[in-house]
RNA sequence: GCCCUGGUGGCGGAAUCGGUAGACGCGUUGGACUUAAAAUCCAAUUGGGGCUAUACCUCAGUGCCAGUUCAAGUCUGGCCCAGGGCACCA
């Protein structure tokens, strides 16, 4: 065997071989189970950063360990190729997005390959190219005849910069998720899919869902944002020229609608004319003017002092008669619940803050104990501030006394057998906004009749293709606008001239089912196959990062769930088990080119190689937490697989991996303590690894296995049972260590002589008798501190441990001159003696 | 404000069920080998106090304060802090 590990040279050896030999290839038919192991797919941005080096050896390294288990593992990679920086980079460089893009997906591809990855390329999926995106606008258009996908005209969030309209999910605190700048409310026409159907199923389906986290569970869930109130009408008694209208609000305190004072509507409230009288005109239209001009982020800021204007209207409350006037404040949002607020001051902070500068009456109807005790010493009660906290009813008539949760309910159902109010639940999920004002993504297929309207594009006809005669250094439009060949076309329906959608889609409808294409990457004649995806589907692991909880998560469970109810899959959730890991950090915070903390995973494979990459990038944290990555534990890592090689080359002579099976019960002591040692080695990685994929734990056993191995070596004689049992050592060491440092265990396996590749090799078995020391240290306490500790015979009774105990000399003394109350016997493990 | 996650040495982090706190590594210090360096190997490394200075003893210690228990990093109650998410959502 080699003396020196040379990483560069072993690595590109193994690489062209595993390529060759298409060792990585998955096979549809198998007699074994099948496991889905993915990562999320990157955007081709130019070169592989840790953040991805992270995400792949995590994936990379269960999908070894499941396919070494016995399971049929499909482990594929693709690429999420449309999107805005292709475009851009075509527009400042003159070069073509395709181009671009192509250009990167290769170099990218070189570095996965270098990294040692475990795809199936021949499953390889690229959202850009038209075999991926004709299925796309095929999903699209199914979607549009069950009536998901509809074009309304609606207030959207408009980025300049980016020239596009954006996704409420692309919009982080007012800004544009991609360039930072700030968003403007626009109202145009515009695509959506109607994920708003499916609300509460993506709500309540989360609970069935153990293998996600809980953070990304309630990120969803707070978004989704369900509340159960009530609907109540009010009907307006002084409208100008006497027009009879009522005002709906939503609330979800319909137990405080007594203690309501007044009434406000959103400045952009549809009827808000028909609400104001002569005399409030102008003053409501300099308000709402105003409130035109505001930016989101200034509108949406909850330290902003609250304004408001009257309409000079009045509503009557049906429960108690009271009349009150009509506001118009720009705390209310048009576009939640009804757009309309019934205020309460007493009983909600907003409403208070209001009432409080405008001198609004304030009336109480949630009476807490505290409160209650004060009314009933006679005390005419004023808050100081709000009280939001439960109570009984007081003020509001036959509800008196009643406890103010019963009390939403009995008031809710007066108002419905009254006939004007109803139950409501309410969900802050809006519709998904999918068209987007730019060229390099994928068309939706539809096209504008004149006579016919809007008309889907027959199937027979996908794709519909991006043009390629068109201008990228056009400012502030889509480049598809200038190609003087795209939108001329014929109607489907009566043949008559007609004009193709210039929109493109949101990327992230591509990659809200790329995991599905993977089933069946090569099919032309189908976007998949029913019995292929039904087999391999869900993704039994996704990995990946944090960033995506709502967006792509939340939009690929909507996917799975529509295409399900659509007839074209059996299952309706993605991805069984979620694994978010944490950033990558340097010096403590999360590298980026700006800040210039990167590093770059070209020159660590250069100057370590790769299996050192993998193992360090596992070693330090905890995969779903953040990891600092440091030079000096690069240089660790590297050390350390330097250790693991020269402990089998200078004793290659020693080991026969053939003859590599101890005779367990005839061996010497120091031989049958390295053996149990490897079987408690290989106990717990395998639990490390099936458990939470704690591989930074997984790492040290490493470790812990090469420095007994040593310690042994150190004192072997390297008689024939030192030799079979320092084989079995370094044989299941290699085995364990295969799924991290892939070239190193290969190359050491072919040198030694083992047949084929260590990747097929299953992995190693333990015996449970065998994975515990032959002796167990006795922990000895007194009064819960320990005294003493003694080697005792694992087999010993519990009167035998504790006789062994008081024998101790420590013991004796610690005890000296107190009683014994009490002695408690944990077997195997510990005495505490409880003396006075 | 609401929700989630976390808080353990100089640092990253270990610790199935409540049962030896600090595995493993990084860093640091000392030593061996060497003309020297690199590489490698060995030893020490939570803090305070004591002693015959030892491979001994002792006290304190897992964000804080209580509690349960023979025994608490782990369980219960109440707080504090950090990171992340949501947020004038009625």
């Amino acid at each position: 065997m080699k003396q020196a590990y040379f990483p560069q040279e072993i690595e590109k050896k193994w690489q062209k071989h595993w390529e060759e030999t298409g060792a990585f290839t998955t096979s549809d038919e198998s007699e074994k189970p099948k496991y889905f192991a993915l990562s999320m797919f990157p955007y081709p941005s130019g070169k592989l950063h840790m953040g991805h080096v992270r995400n792949y050896t995590i994936t990379d390294v269960i999908a070894r360990f499941k396919k070494a288990q016995g399971y049929n593992v499909l482990h594929p990679i693709g690429w999420d190729s449309f999107g805005l920086p292709a475009e851009n980079a075509a527009m400042q460089h003159g070069a073509n997005p395709a181009k671009w893009t192509d250009e990167n997906i290769a170099y990218m591809t070189k570095q996965l390959k270098m990294l040692g990855l475990s795809y199936d390329w021949n499953r390889e999926v690229t959202t850009c190219k038209e075999e991926y995106y004709k299925w796309t606008q095929w999903l699209f258009l199914q979607l549009y005849k069950k009536g998901l996908a509809y074009k309304k005209e609606a207030a959207v969030n408009w980025c300049d910069k980016c020239a596009t309209v954006l996704a409420n999910e692309q919009v982080i605190d007012g800004k544009c998720w991609r360039c930072d700048s700030i968003v403007e409310k626009k109202y145009l026409s515009q695509w959506f899919l109607k994920i708003t159907d499916y609300a509460e199923v993506l709500l309540e389906d989360l609970d069935k869902l153990p293998g996600w986290g809980d953070n990304v569970k309630t990120m969803q869930a707070n978004w989704i944002g369900k509340s159960e109130g009530a609907i109540f009408r009010f009907e307006v008694i002084d409208a100008p020229n006497g027009e009879k209208i009522e005002v709906p609000v939503y609330t979800t305190r319909p137990d405080t609608v007594h203690g309501i004072t007044y009434l406000v509507v959103a400045p952009e409230y549809k009827d808000i004319e028909k609400l104001t009288t002569a005399e409030n005109k102008d003053a409501v239209e300099a308000y709402r003017a105003n409130a035109r001009k505001m930016t989101e982020i200034e509108r949406l800021s909850t330290d902003r002092v609250k304004t408001g204007v009257p309409l000079g209207t009045h509503c009557r409350n049906p429960f108690n008669g009271e009349i009150f006037p009509l506001w118009t404040a720009d705390y209310a949002l048009a576009e939640y619940g009804t757009g309309a607020v019934m205020a309460v001051p007493t009983h909600d902070s907003r409403d208070f803050d209001f009432a409080k500068k405008y001198n609004m009456p304030m009336k109480i109807v949630i009476a807490t104990d505290e409160i209650l005790e004060r009314m009933n010493k006679g005390e005419n009660v004023v808050l100081e501030k709000v009280s939001e906290e439960g109570g009984v009813l007081v003020n509001s008539g036959e509800f008196n006394g009643m406890d103010n949760e019963k009390a939403k309910k009995a008031i809710t159902q007066k108002a419905v057998d009254e006939g004007f109010g109803e139950f409501k639940t309410q969900y802050r999920l809006r519709d998904w906004l999918v068209s987007r004002q730019r060229y390099w993504g994928a068309p939706i297929p539809v096209v504008y009749c004149e006579k016919c309207g809007i008309q889907p594009v027959p199937e027979d006809q996908l794709p519909v293709k991006l043009p390629t005669d068109v201008d990228f250094s056009v400012v502030g439009k889509s480049p598809i606008l200038t190609s003087p060949t795209f939108q001329d076309t014929v109607c489907p329906v009566c043949g008559g001239p007609a004009k193709r959608e210039t929109d493109t889609m949101d990327t992230f409808v591509c990659s809200s089912w790329y995991y599905l294409r993977y089933s069946d990457a090569r099919n032309s004649e189908k976007c998949f196959d029913r019995d292929k995806v039904n087999k391999w589907l869900p993704v039994d692991q996704y990995v990946g990062g944090i960033e995506h909880a709502i967006l792509h998560l939340l939009y690929s469970r909507f996917f799975t769930k529509a295409l399900r109810d659509l007839g074209l899959l059996d299952f309706d959730e993605p991805f069984k088990n979620l694994l978010t890991q944490g950033m990558v950090l340097k010096d403590g915070s999360k590298m980026s080119k700006s800040k210039g903390n990167t590093v770059d995973p070209d020159e660590i494979f250069q100057n370590y190689g790769a299996d050192t990459a993998r193992l360090f990038i596992l070693s330090d944290s905890p995969p779903a937490r953040d990891f600092d990555w440091s030079d000096a534990g690069v240089e660790g890592c590297y050390k350390f697989l330097n250790r693991v090689w020269r402990l089998m080359s200078t004793n290659a002579d020693k080991i026969d991996i053939h003859n590599s099976t101890p005779q367990v019960g005839s061996l010497t002591k120091a031989n049958d303590d390295l053996v149990r040692v490897v079987h408690m080695a290989i106990k717990s990685i395998t639990n490390d690894i099936s458990n939470d994929f704690q591989f930074n734990t997984v790492i040290s056993k490493y470790r812990e296995l090469t420095n007994s191995i040593y310690d042994w070596a150190a004192k072997a004689q390297w008689n024939e049972e030192d030799k079979v049992v320092f084989s079995f050592a370094i044989k299941s060491l290699l085995k364990l260590m295969s799924p991290v440092a892939v070239h190193l265990t290969e190359e050491a396996w072919s040198q030694l002589g083992g047949e084929g590749s260590i990747h097929e090799q299953s992995w190693c078995e333990w015996d449970e008798n065998l994975a515990k020391m032959s002796s167990i240290t006795l922990v000895v306490q007194v009064n819960g501190k320990v005294k003493d500790k003694i080697e005792a015979d694992e087999s010993s009774s519990e009167e035998e441990l504790k006789e062994l105990a008081l024998s101790s000399e420590k013991i004796k003394t610690a005890i000296d001159g107190k009683t014994i109350v009490k002695t408690i016997v944990v077997p195997k493990k510990l005495v505490n003696i409880v003396a006075k």
